[in-house]
DNA sequence: TGGAGAACTGACACGTCAGTCTAGTGTCCT
DNA sequence: AGGACACTAGACTGACGTGTCAGTTCTCCA
Protein backbone atom coordinates (compact mmCIF):
# COMPACT_ATOMS: atom_id res chain seq x y z
CA UNK A 1 0.00 0.00 0.00
CA UNK A 2 2.71 2.61 0.73
CA UNK A 3 3.91 4.27 -2.83
CA UNK A 4 8.12 3.89 -3.05
CA UNK A 5 9.76 6.90 -1.55
CA UNK A 6 10.18 8.41 -4.97
CA UNK A 7 12.10 11.42 -3.38
CA UNK A 8 15.09 11.81 -1.09
CA UNK A 9 14.50 12.75 2.49
CA UNK A 10 15.84 16.27 1.54
CA UNK A 11 13.66 16.18 -1.28
CA UNK A 12 10.85 15.18 0.76
CA UNK A 13 11.26 17.89 3.33
CA UNK A 14 11.46 20.36 0.92
CA UNK A 15 8.34 19.41 -0.40
CA UNK A 16 6.64 19.50 3.14
CA UNK A 17 8.12 22.82 3.45
CA UNK A 18 7.19 24.21 -0.31
CA UNK A 19 3.36 22.56 0.78
CA UNK A 20 3.12 23.97 4.37
CA UNK A 21 4.18 27.86 3.37
CA UNK A 22 1.49 27.88 0.67
CA UNK A 23 -0.81 26.44 3.29
CA UNK A 24 -0.11 28.37 6.30
CA UNK A 25 -0.16 31.89 3.29
CA UNK A 26 -3.76 31.01 2.41
CA UNK A 27 -5.15 29.58 6.01
CA UNK A 28 -3.00 31.59 8.54
CA UNK A 29 -1.30 29.67 11.33
CA UNK A 30 -4.54 28.04 13.30
CA UNK A 31 -6.76 27.53 10.42
CA UNK A 32 -3.55 25.03 8.88
CA UNK A 33 -3.66 21.88 9.89
CA UNK A 34 -1.39 19.15 9.28
CA UNK A 35 -4.04 17.23 7.26
CA UNK A 36 -4.08 20.19 4.59
CA UNK A 37 -0.44 20.14 4.60
CA UNK A 38 -0.06 16.51 3.55
CA UNK A 39 -2.85 16.51 1.58
CA UNK A 40 -1.33 19.85 -0.06
CA UNK A 41 2.30 17.78 -0.53
CA UNK A 42 0.17 14.77 -1.87
CA UNK A 43 1.72 12.38 1.23
CA UNK A 44 0.33 10.61 4.50
CA UNK A 45 0.23 11.92 7.73
CA UNK A 46 2.39 9.53 9.35
CA UNK A 47 5.35 11.01 6.35
CA UNK A 48 4.93 14.23 7.86
CA UNK A 49 6.12 12.96 11.31
CA UNK A 50 8.88 11.47 10.00
CA UNK A 51 10.18 14.89 8.98
CA UNK A 52 8.91 17.08 11.29
CA UNK A 53 8.11 17.00 15.30
CA UNK A 54 5.19 18.77 14.89
CA UNK A 55 3.07 21.56 13.03
CA UNK A 56 4.70 24.04 15.20
CA UNK A 57 7.99 22.99 14.19
CA UNK A 58 7.42 23.00 10.50
CA UNK A 59 6.32 26.63 10.89
CA UNK A 60 8.88 27.65 12.37
CA UNK A 61 10.94 25.95 9.57
CA UNK A 62 8.98 27.85 7.12
CA UNK A 63 9.23 31.21 9.14
CA UNK A 64 13.00 30.41 9.20
CA UNK A 65 13.96 30.12 5.02
CA UNK A 66 11.48 33.57 4.76
CA UNK A 67 13.60 35.42 7.08
CA UNK A 68 16.67 33.59 5.33
CA UNK A 69 15.55 34.49 2.49
CA UNK A 70 14.91 38.44 3.14
CA UNK A 71 17.94 38.65 4.66
CA UNK A 72 20.15 37.13 1.79
CA UNK A 73 19.03 39.77 -0.81
CA UNK A 74 21.33 42.41 1.28
CA UNK A 75 24.63 42.82 -0.50
CA UNK A 76 27.67 44.07 1.41
CA UNK A 77 27.95 47.89 1.04
CA UNK A 78 31.45 48.61 -0.95
CA UNK A 79 32.76 52.07 0.59
CA UNK A 80 34.85 52.68 -2.33
CA UNK A 81 32.09 53.29 -4.96
CA UNK A 82 29.12 55.65 -4.45
CA UNK A 83 27.01 54.28 -1.52
CA UNK A 84 23.52 56.03 -2.13
CA UNK A 85 22.91 53.82 -5.39
CA UNK A 86 24.35 50.38 -3.27
CA UNK A 87 21.69 51.15 0.04
CA UNK A 88 19.09 52.16 -3.15
CA UNK A 89 19.29 48.95 -3.99
CA UNK A 90 19.39 47.03 -1.39
CA UNK A 91 16.78 48.36 -0.18
CA UNK A 92 14.74 47.94 -3.39
CA UNK A 93 15.31 44.48 -3.22
CA UNK A 94 14.49 43.64 0.38
CA UNK A 95 11.13 45.37 -0.73
CA UNK A 96 10.77 43.30 -3.80
CA UNK A 97 10.97 40.03 -1.57
CA UNK A 98 8.82 40.88 1.22
CA UNK A 99 6.46 41.95 -1.59
CA UNK A 100 5.87 38.29 -2.46
CA UNK A 101 2.39 37.92 -1.11
CA UNK A 102 2.78 34.68 0.39
CA UNK A 103 6.11 36.54 2.31
CA UNK A 104 4.53 39.01 3.27
CA UNK A 105 1.34 37.50 4.97
CA UNK A 106 3.43 34.86 6.54
CA UNK A 107 5.89 37.30 7.87
CA UNK A 108 3.85 40.26 8.83
CA UNK A 109 0.21 38.70 10.05
CA UNK A 110 0.84 35.35 10.77
CA UNK A 111 4.36 35.25 12.69
CA UNK A 112 3.15 37.36 15.50
CA UNK A 113 1.55 36.07 18.45
CA UNK A 114 1.76 32.44 17.77
CA UNK A 115 3.91 31.35 21.28
CA UNK A 116 6.31 32.37 23.43
CA UNK A 117 9.19 30.87 21.31
CA UNK A 118 7.48 32.55 17.43
CA UNK A 119 7.84 35.83 19.27
CA UNK A 120 11.26 34.76 20.18
CA UNK A 121 12.32 34.62 16.73
CA UNK A 122 10.13 37.67 15.11
CA UNK A 123 12.43 39.79 18.08
CA UNK A 124 15.34 38.70 16.76
CA UNK A 125 14.42 38.92 13.54
CA UNK A 126 13.60 42.38 13.88
CA UNK A 127 16.40 42.99 16.28
CA UNK A 128 18.74 41.84 13.71
CA UNK A 129 17.22 44.32 11.10
CA UNK A 130 17.35 46.96 12.93
CA UNK A 131 20.93 46.73 14.29
CA UNK A 132 22.05 46.07 9.84
CA UNK A 133 20.27 49.54 9.60
CA UNK A 134 21.61 50.96 12.49
CA UNK A 135 25.20 49.94 11.56
CA UNK A 136 24.54 51.43 8.01
CA UNK A 137 23.43 55.11 9.51
CA UNK A 138 26.72 55.21 11.71
CA UNK A 139 28.63 54.25 8.54
CA UNK A 140 26.59 56.99 6.91
CA UNK A 141 27.53 59.46 10.05
CA UNK A 142 30.99 58.63 9.75
CA UNK A 143 31.48 59.68 6.25
CA UNK A 144 29.24 62.39 6.84
CA UNK A 145 26.13 61.71 4.46
CA UNK A 146 24.06 61.19 7.60
CA UNK A 147 23.22 63.76 10.23
CA UNK A 148 24.73 63.16 13.63
CA UNK A 149 23.03 62.04 16.58
CA UNK A 150 21.58 58.49 17.75
CA UNK A 151 20.19 56.46 15.43
CA UNK A 152 18.46 53.53 17.21
CA UNK A 153 15.17 54.91 17.17
CA UNK A 154 15.18 56.33 13.58
CA UNK A 155 16.68 52.86 12.33
CA UNK A 156 13.09 51.59 14.31
CA UNK A 157 11.64 54.30 12.43
CA UNK A 158 13.12 53.63 8.52
CA UNK A 159 12.08 50.07 8.74
CA UNK A 160 8.43 50.83 9.78
CA UNK A 161 8.37 53.28 6.79
CA UNK A 162 9.14 50.60 4.43
CA UNK A 163 7.26 47.88 6.01
CA UNK A 164 3.84 49.66 7.22
CA UNK A 165 3.08 50.39 3.08
CA UNK A 166 4.00 46.44 2.18
CA UNK A 167 2.04 45.47 5.27
CA UNK A 168 -1.00 46.85 4.04
CA UNK A 169 -0.80 46.39 0.56
CA UNK A 170 -0.87 43.07 1.33
CA UNK A 171 -4.25 43.38 3.71
CA UNK A 172 -5.59 45.08 0.69
CA UNK A 173 -4.06 41.84 -1.51
CA UNK A 174 -2.69 44.29 -3.59
CA UNK A 175 1.35 44.83 -4.59
CA UNK A 176 3.09 48.42 -3.55
CA UNK A 177 4.52 49.77 -6.30
CA UNK A 178 8.27 48.86 -5.32
CA UNK A 179 10.24 51.82 -7.16
CA UNK A 180 7.12 54.51 -5.75
CA UNK A 181 8.32 53.11 -2.03
CA UNK A 182 11.72 53.40 -2.63
CA UNK A 183 11.00 57.17 -4.14
CA UNK A 184 9.02 58.23 -0.98
CA UNK A 185 11.23 56.22 1.68
CA UNK A 186 14.51 58.10 -0.20
CA UNK A 187 12.01 61.63 -0.41
CA UNK A 188 11.66 61.15 3.50
CA UNK A 189 15.66 60.35 4.12
CA UNK A 190 16.98 62.85 2.75
CA UNK A 191 14.26 65.94 3.15
CA UNK A 192 11.71 64.83 4.89
CA UNK A 193 8.12 66.54 3.83
CA UNK A 194 8.03 69.08 5.84
CA UNK A 195 9.16 72.83 5.06
CA UNK A 196 9.17 74.70 8.19
CA UNK A 197 10.83 73.86 11.84
CA UNK A 198 8.80 70.88 13.87
CA UNK A 199 8.27 71.05 17.15
CA UNK B 1 -27.22 29.03 44.90
CA UNK B 2 -27.63 31.70 41.59
CA UNK B 3 -26.26 34.90 43.04
CA UNK B 4 -28.86 38.00 42.25
CA UNK B 5 -28.03 40.20 39.22
CA UNK B 6 -26.14 42.83 41.09
CA UNK B 7 -25.06 44.66 38.02
CA UNK B 8 -27.52 45.98 35.05
CA UNK B 9 -27.30 44.40 31.32
CA UNK B 10 -24.73 47.02 30.50
CA UNK B 11 -22.29 46.84 33.20
CA UNK B 12 -22.28 43.21 33.11
CA UNK B 13 -21.04 43.40 29.84
CA UNK B 14 -18.72 45.80 30.33
CA UNK B 15 -17.11 43.66 32.94
CA UNK B 16 -17.16 40.84 30.47
CA UNK B 17 -15.45 43.22 27.90
CA UNK B 18 -12.76 44.26 30.36
CA UNK B 19 -12.51 40.59 31.35
CA UNK B 20 -12.15 39.84 28.00
CA UNK B 21 -9.73 42.22 27.03
CA UNK B 22 -7.23 41.13 29.96
CA UNK B 23 -7.42 37.45 29.03
CA UNK B 24 -6.97 38.31 25.16
CA UNK B 25 -3.92 40.43 25.86
CA UNK B 26 -1.98 37.64 28.52
CA UNK B 27 -2.82 34.73 26.07
CA UNK B 28 -3.65 35.70 22.29
CA UNK B 29 -6.62 34.81 20.90
CA UNK B 30 -6.57 31.21 20.45
CA UNK B 31 -5.12 30.02 24.01
CA UNK B 32 -7.89 32.47 25.54
CA UNK B 33 -11.25 30.05 25.88
CA UNK B 34 -14.43 31.44 27.04
CA UNK B 35 -13.56 29.35 30.06
CA UNK B 36 -10.94 31.94 31.14
CA UNK B 37 -12.69 34.70 30.17
CA UNK B 38 -16.29 33.67 32.39
CA UNK B 39 -13.56 32.50 35.36
CA UNK B 40 -11.98 36.06 35.48
CA UNK B 41 -15.14 38.06 35.09
CA UNK B 42 -16.66 35.71 37.94
CA UNK B 43 -19.60 34.55 36.22
CA UNK B 44 -21.47 31.34 34.83
CA UNK B 45 -20.46 29.94 31.12
CA UNK B 46 -24.26 30.57 30.38
CA UNK B 47 -24.17 34.01 31.21
CA UNK B 48 -21.33 34.60 28.63
CA UNK B 49 -24.05 33.56 25.49
CA UNK B 50 -26.69 36.10 27.25
CA UNK B 51 -24.36 38.62 26.18
CA UNK B 52 -22.13 37.63 23.24
CA UNK B 53 -22.71 35.11 20.99
CA UNK B 54 -19.46 34.11 20.20
CA UNK B 55 -15.72 34.18 21.42
CA UNK B 56 -15.30 35.55 17.70
CA UNK B 57 -18.13 37.90 18.67
CA UNK B 58 -16.67 40.00 22.15
CA UNK B 59 -12.73 39.70 20.31
CA UNK B 60 -14.82 41.21 18.01
CA UNK B 61 -15.89 44.29 20.44
CA UNK B 62 -12.58 44.25 22.31
CA UNK B 63 -10.75 45.23 19.13
CA UNK B 64 -13.50 48.15 18.20
CA UNK B 65 -13.65 49.00 21.37
CA UNK B 66 -9.59 49.42 20.99
CA UNK B 67 -9.69 51.26 18.12
CA UNK B 68 -12.28 53.57 19.02
CA UNK B 69 -10.13 54.31 22.18
CA UNK B 70 -7.26 55.56 19.86
CA UNK B 71 -9.02 57.38 17.45
CA UNK B 72 -10.70 59.06 20.19
CA UNK B 73 -7.45 61.34 20.93
CA UNK B 74 -6.84 62.55 18.11
CA UNK B 75 -8.41 66.08 18.00
CA UNK B 76 -9.60 68.54 15.22
CA UNK B 77 -7.00 70.73 14.45
CA UNK B 78 -7.85 74.47 14.57
CA UNK B 79 -6.04 76.43 11.93
CA UNK B 80 -6.36 79.45 13.11
CA UNK B 81 -3.52 79.04 15.42
CA UNK B 82 -0.18 77.48 14.94
CA UNK B 83 -0.49 73.88 13.37
CA UNK B 84 2.82 71.78 14.38
CA UNK B 85 2.32 71.91 18.10
CA UNK B 86 -1.37 70.58 17.67
CA UNK B 87 0.04 67.77 15.21
CA UNK B 88 2.54 66.96 17.82
CA UNK B 89 -0.12 66.70 20.29
CA UNK B 90 -2.19 64.52 18.58
CA UNK B 91 0.90 62.28 17.57
CA UNK B 92 2.14 62.40 21.06
CA UNK B 93 -1.71 61.39 22.03
CA UNK B 94 -1.65 58.18 19.86
CA UNK B 95 1.59 57.36 20.76
CA UNK B 96 0.43 57.13 24.47
CA UNK B 97 -2.98 55.63 24.03
CA UNK B 98 -1.27 52.81 21.55
CA UNK B 99 1.93 52.39 24.35
CA UNK B 100 -0.35 50.59 26.54
CA UNK B 101 0.92 47.25 26.70
CA UNK B 102 -2.56 45.68 26.51
CA UNK B 103 -3.36 47.73 23.29
CA UNK B 104 -0.31 47.11 21.38
CA UNK B 105 -0.43 43.73 22.17
CA UNK B 106 -4.02 43.21 21.00
CA UNK B 107 -3.44 45.42 18.15
CA UNK B 108 -0.60 44.99 16.42
CA UNK B 109 -0.08 41.37 16.91
CA UNK B 110 -3.36 39.44 17.75
CA UNK B 111 -5.98 41.37 15.94
CA UNK B 112 -4.41 40.13 12.50
CA UNK B 113 -4.81 36.62 11.01
CA UNK B 114 -7.98 35.33 12.93
CA UNK B 115 -10.09 35.60 9.96
CA UNK B 116 -10.83 37.19 6.94
CA UNK B 117 -13.45 39.54 9.03
CA UNK B 118 -10.88 40.35 11.39
CA UNK B 119 -8.57 41.33 8.36
CA UNK B 120 -11.52 43.61 7.11
CA UNK B 121 -11.67 45.18 10.71
CA UNK B 122 -8.15 45.99 10.55
CA UNK B 123 -8.02 46.82 6.88
CA UNK B 124 -10.35 49.28 7.67
CA UNK B 125 -8.89 50.93 10.85
CA UNK B 126 -5.66 51.31 8.96
CA UNK B 127 -7.48 52.65 5.88
CA UNK B 128 -9.17 55.36 7.80
CA UNK B 129 -6.00 55.85 9.85
CA UNK B 130 -4.13 56.25 7.00
CA UNK B 131 -6.96 58.69 5.18
CA UNK B 132 -6.48 60.72 8.53
CA UNK B 133 -3.05 61.48 7.67
CA UNK B 134 -3.07 62.08 4.27
CA UNK B 135 -5.86 64.48 4.60
CA UNK B 136 -3.84 66.45 7.18
CA UNK B 137 -0.88 66.45 4.86
CA UNK B 138 -2.70 68.34 2.04
CA UNK B 139 -3.89 70.45 4.02
CA UNK B 140 -0.35 71.01 4.74
CA UNK B 141 -0.05 71.17 1.32
CA UNK B 142 -2.48 73.71 1.04
CA UNK B 143 -1.25 75.74 4.00
CA UNK B 144 2.82 75.35 2.33
CA UNK B 145 4.03 73.46 5.26
CA UNK B 146 4.03 69.90 3.28
CA UNK B 147 6.31 69.99 0.17
CA UNK B 148 3.97 69.12 -2.88
CA UNK B 149 3.48 66.01 -4.33
CA UNK B 150 1.13 62.94 -3.73
CA UNK B 151 0.82 61.92 -0.20
CA UNK B 152 -0.72 58.35 0.00
CA UNK B 153 2.38 56.25 0.32
CA UNK B 154 3.64 59.33 2.59
CA UNK B 155 0.74 59.23 4.96
CA UNK B 156 1.37 55.19 5.32
CA UNK B 157 5.08 55.42 5.90
CA UNK B 158 4.37 58.06 8.69
CA UNK B 159 2.41 55.75 9.96
CA UNK B 160 4.86 52.76 9.88
CA UNK B 161 7.39 55.32 11.69
CA UNK B 162 5.29 55.40 14.34
CA UNK B 163 4.02 52.20 14.76
CA UNK B 164 7.31 49.94 14.25
CA UNK B 165 8.79 51.16 17.26
CA UNK B 166 6.07 50.73 19.42
CA UNK B 167 5.20 47.30 18.10
CA UNK B 168 9.12 46.40 18.79
CA UNK B 169 8.79 47.80 21.79
CA UNK B 170 5.67 45.62 22.58
CA UNK B 171 7.52 42.48 21.29
CA UNK B 172 10.48 42.96 23.91
CA UNK B 173 7.65 43.59 26.65
CA UNK B 174 8.93 47.22 26.92
CA UNK B 175 7.70 50.51 26.52
CA UNK B 176 8.97 53.22 24.22
CA UNK B 177 9.51 56.84 25.21
CA UNK B 178 6.77 58.46 23.49
CA UNK B 179 8.87 62.05 23.38
CA UNK B 180 12.00 60.89 22.16
CA UNK B 181 9.36 59.02 19.39
CA UNK B 182 7.67 62.13 18.76
CA UNK B 183 11.28 64.03 18.58
CA UNK B 184 12.72 61.42 16.30
CA UNK B 185 9.20 61.41 13.65
CA UNK B 186 9.38 65.35 13.58
CA UNK B 187 12.87 65.32 13.18
CA UNK B 188 12.62 62.81 9.94
CA UNK B 189 9.41 65.07 8.87
CA UNK B 190 11.19 68.15 8.86
CA UNK B 191 14.69 67.51 7.49
CA UNK B 192 15.01 63.57 6.93
CA UNK B 193 18.83 61.83 7.91
CA UNK B 194 20.28 62.25 4.88
CA UNK B 195 22.62 65.26 4.23
CA UNK B 196 22.66 64.61 0.61
CA UNK B 197 20.84 63.84 -2.36
CA UNK B 198 19.44 60.44 -2.58
CA UNK B 199 19.00 58.30 -5.69
C1' DT C 1 18.71 -13.24 -4.06
C1' DG C 2 17.13 -12.32 0.20
C1' DG C 3 16.69 -9.69 4.02
C1' DA C 4 17.51 -5.37 6.89
C1' DG C 5 15.92 -1.19 7.35
C1' DA C 6 14.34 3.24 5.65
C1' DA C 7 10.30 5.56 4.01
C1' DC C 8 5.71 5.61 3.93
C1' DT C 9 0.53 4.70 4.89
C1' DG C 10 -3.78 5.68 7.13
C1' DA C 11 -6.92 4.45 10.84
C1' DC C 12 -7.53 5.76 15.37
C1' DA C 13 -6.88 7.16 20.23
C1' DC C 14 -7.13 11.01 22.72
C1' DG C 15 -7.48 15.74 24.29
C1' DT C 16 -9.57 20.17 23.79
C1' DC C 17 -12.89 23.50 23.50
C1' DA C 18 -17.00 26.06 21.69
C1' DG C 19 -21.51 26.27 22.34
C1' DT C 20 -25.98 24.04 24.36
C1' DC C 21 -28.95 22.88 27.82
C1' DT C 22 -31.35 21.70 32.15
C1' DA C 23 -32.44 22.54 36.72
C1' DG C 24 -32.43 25.45 40.35
C1' DT C 25 -31.93 30.33 42.86
C1' DG C 26 -32.52 35.05 44.04
C1' DT C 27 -34.60 39.78 42.91
C1' DC C 28 -37.86 42.93 41.36
C1' DC C 29 -41.97 44.51 39.57
C1' DT C 30 -47.06 44.13 39.11
C1' DA D 1 -48.53 36.05 45.42
C1' DG D 2 -46.64 35.12 41.17
C1' DG D 3 -44.44 35.82 36.83
C1' DA D 4 -40.49 37.63 34.34
C1' DC D 5 -35.85 37.93 34.40
C1' DA D 6 -30.94 37.46 34.97
C1' DC D 7 -28.20 34.59 36.88
C1' DT D 8 -25.43 29.93 38.68
C1' DA D 9 -23.42 25.42 38.19
C1' DG D 10 -21.73 22.31 35.40
C1' DA D 11 -22.69 18.18 32.54
C1' DC D 12 -22.93 17.30 27.89
C1' DT D 13 -22.39 17.09 22.72
C1' DG D 14 -20.16 17.39 18.60
C1' DA D 15 -16.50 18.86 15.88
C1' DC D 16 -11.93 19.02 15.10
C1' DG D 17 -7.18 18.26 14.94
C1' DT D 18 -2.78 16.52 16.72
C1' DG D 19 0.23 12.99 17.21
C1' DT D 20 0.84 7.69 17.31
C1' DC D 21 1.64 3.18 15.75
C1' DA D 22 1.20 -1.25 13.62
C1' DG D 23 1.56 -2.63 9.30
C1' DT D 24 3.12 -2.18 4.20
C1' DT D 25 6.28 -1.42 0.39
C1' DC D 26 10.32 -0.21 -1.70
C1' DT D 27 15.61 0.12 -2.04
C1' DC D 28 19.95 -1.48 -1.77
C1' DC D 29 23.65 -3.95 -0.22
C1' DA D 30 25.88 -8.25 1.35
Amino acid sequence: MARAPSLTPDERRASLLSAARKVFAIRGYHSASVSLIVEEAGVARGTFYNHFTSKRAIFAAVIDDLMEEVASVIEIIDVNVPIAPQAVANIRRVILAVTDPEVARLLFTEAAGIDEQGDEMLREFYRAATARIQTALERGQQLGVVRPGSVGLAAQCLLGMIKQPIFQASLESRQVNADALVFEVFGMLSGGVLRVGGP
